[in-house]
DNA sequence: TGTACATCAGTGAACGCGCGTTCACTGATGTAC
DNA sequence: TGTACATCAGTGAACGCGCGTTCACTGATGTAC
């Protein structure tokens, strides 16, 4: 009898939060996506399988494709998210331009960004992957590529806005592949800061 | 002393047309290398499987471990010899240093070796990766990039030639790896147009 | 309102294929006497 | 010189594991009457 109650009253603390199954259907779908979101970044396309996704969501492997297609649908899926977010916070950036543009700069090239993968811009971790997936996946990654570029030629200023932010996102890309790459501390870090350095100089 | 004389005799000989097991071994070896390198620049690492490499020079594949300890030796000793032969180039330039340096930024950033990434710079194609590698490969990639570094800095001048060589090599290995992720050709050209001028523009 | 049925998220085992690795074997090269 | 043996590159089949995908099934939610 008390146990059916303490079941009971548990099953009602549940409903609470997440009532119907289609809410549950979508919180799911966003725990999933932002999970492989993480692990891609992290540990690569090929490195996330689908039952860790699953795993991390609390779910077992097998329900997976209630949610997606396939793997590679999920690699689209979560590549379109991610990046849509990614342009939609450099968008939301108020104030100074300039005060932004170099919170922004120094930001990007931090060794905690460089770190931790899992949270950081995709493009360092993915675009090289991506240059190897198929067209759906290209597809959604080069929008994202257009989407942000647009959204960081606001920043860089008016008139060359574009020129200077093309350039830009290629130098704090391609320093963050290589400090990433790098096994050794002291270079790694010597990127990172000399690139920063260099960056807010020409911008002065 | 003949006996040396005859042992050098023999070794002119058999160098001649490779004919003999040991010599056919180190011909066996480059051929695994060349392909390896090709084929993990353009496919990644995970994308060349080690029967690919072993029918690339004309052997089955179960004869791999005669020449590499294990998938990951090859991806190590393919980095190591590749990454060698990258810095030896840059350091082999001669002439006018500006000459020089331009005319490696344009080959960089041209659309023939954003197309055909197996025959280019191993930065863009495969950095990404090895940040996800073992510490071997890490290690090796590492002693790569320092040792580019240190070539691309004699040509980006004295002084302060290894800031930009650092801030040069970041920018060019972030513009190929964002324009071959790019699927529509034409951002994918400004922004290796963009940036080549950019470049030229700073070191005018 | 309650009952019967349909839908569908989610389970867990199994399938099937790819691929790195192993292994018994062959045949040619090289060595010892 | 020839003969017997050892070494080792290379073969091709098989092993074993990982992982994406499938499938029969369950149980809860939602619907029709």
């Amino acid at each position: 009898m008390i146990i059916v109650m303490i079941a009971f009253m548990i099953m009602v603390m549940y409903s609470q939060d997440m009532k119907t199954s289609k809410a549950n259907v979508e919180a799911n779908r966003e725990k999933l996506l932002a999970a492989a979101s993480e692990g891609f970044r992290r540990h690569g396309f090929d490195g996330v399988k689908v039952a860790d996704v699953m795993q991390a969501a609390g779910l077992s492997h097998g329900g997976f494709y209630t949610y997606f297609d396939s793997k590679e649908d999920l690699v689209a899926q979560t590549c379109a998210t991610s990046l849509e977010r990614q342009a939609g916070r450099l968008k939301a950036a108020k104030g100074d331009r300039q005060t932004e543009l170099d919170a922004y700069v120094t930001r990007y090239l931090s060794t905690k960004n460089r770190d931790e993968p899992g949270q950081a811009c995709l493009f360092p971790s993915l675009a090289a992957d991506v240059a190897r997936q198929a067209e759906p996946v290209r597809q959604v990654f080069s929008e994202g590529v257009a989407d942000y570029l647009d959204a960081l030629a606001v920043l860089t200023d008016t008139g060359e806005g574009r020129q200077k932010a093309i350039t830009l996102l290629s130098t704090l890309v391609g320093a963050m592949v290589l400090a990433r790459a790098v096994n050794d501390e002291t270079l790694s870090d010597e990127i990172l800061t000399t690139v920063r350095t260099t960056i807010s100089a020409h911008s002065g």
